[in-house]
DNA sequence: TTAAATTGAAGGTCAAAGAAAGTCAAAGAT
DNA sequence: ATCTTTGACTTTCTTTGACCTTCAATTTAA
């Protein structure tokens, strides 16, 4: 019975338990202890580990290649979670946008910098090259850079 | 695991620490060292020591021949006018978006806040809506949040 | 006694093989 | 219907080896 993709998500979540919120694996490693497809893994990474979980993951391929699962920091800046959360499934106009980083940044979650080159990454000439998906890439960048603040400095 | 490649990066880096920014190496002494082909080092250099991260390289063959690596050190306004200028007008794949934001950190040019939030911005997963666009998008975005950095105000 | 030829010792290039991870659509379960 | 699982195919990164170019030192020939 024991669905498959639980029993991994457990797994991977008992190795996090062990590291300090992180947890390093090899996609092929893991598919074998599982006894699964690889790509098993890429489902069980997107469907539990996902931001909107309090998740996100970086990877590399190649020889050495790894997937790194990284708990995001929700505790002090739950703000910020909520956004990623509530505010950026759908797509966003400009003006919703620069409303988001300037509340980020009123209530002192970013600094000067980083406001500005958010502001950049999500502009209309930033994302000129493609008009008609750009308010769903607004809001994808969007919440790919918030994500990226969630995680912990260590690294 | 440890990867080879990454392992002769840090190896390098550490003879620059030593050394007041650069250092100078034999191609086969290092090959031998770490047990590889000679080549692999050109490999190591291409990848982790290119302009775009911020270093140079000198060489010369023959007899007595050695590879000198060096570390830039440019004013931080110039250097970032120099990239918007000279690798952002063609589009860019992650690995060359990744190189200019290293490069940038490497030389003290952004911190390590804005490094995170740029390479989040430019990541595949950001710009995931629109595959087709994706490497035009990239260089877009990276350069429109370069550019704001130069635009004085503080910081 | 040189100036040219040879040799050996570097480093450079490139393409192919190998080693991961990513994507997507179709098939299976619940 | 929706969530899982799989497998074929793709993309990215690393490692290696065969072959090329450059340079300095040494030998050779005038």
């Amino acid at each position: 019975m024991s669905i498959l993709s639980d029993s991994i998500e457990d797994f991977i979540k008992e190795l996090m338990s062990e590291e300090e919120g992180t947890a390093e694996l090899q996609r092929n490693e893991l598919a074998q202890r599982f006894n699964c497809a690889p790509s098993q893994i890429n489902y069980v990474l997107t469907t539990r580990f996902s931001p909107n979980r309090g998740y996100t993951t970086q990877s590399r391929r190649g020889g050495g290649g790894y997937i790194r699962v990284i708990r995001l920091n929700l505790d002090r800046r739950d703000y910020i979670a909520q956004i990623i959360d509530q505010s950026l499934n759908e797509s966003i106009n400009m003006r919703q946008g620069a409303e988001v980083i300037e509340g980020l940044a009123q209530t002192g979650a970013i600094g000067g910098g980083i406001k500005k080159v958010m502001l950049a990454a999500i502009s209309d000439k930033a994302l000129s090259a493609v008009p008609e998906y750009r308010n769903k890439l607004r809001s994808s960048v969007l919440k790919e850079m918030l994500t990226s603040i969630l995680i912990r400095e260590d690294d």
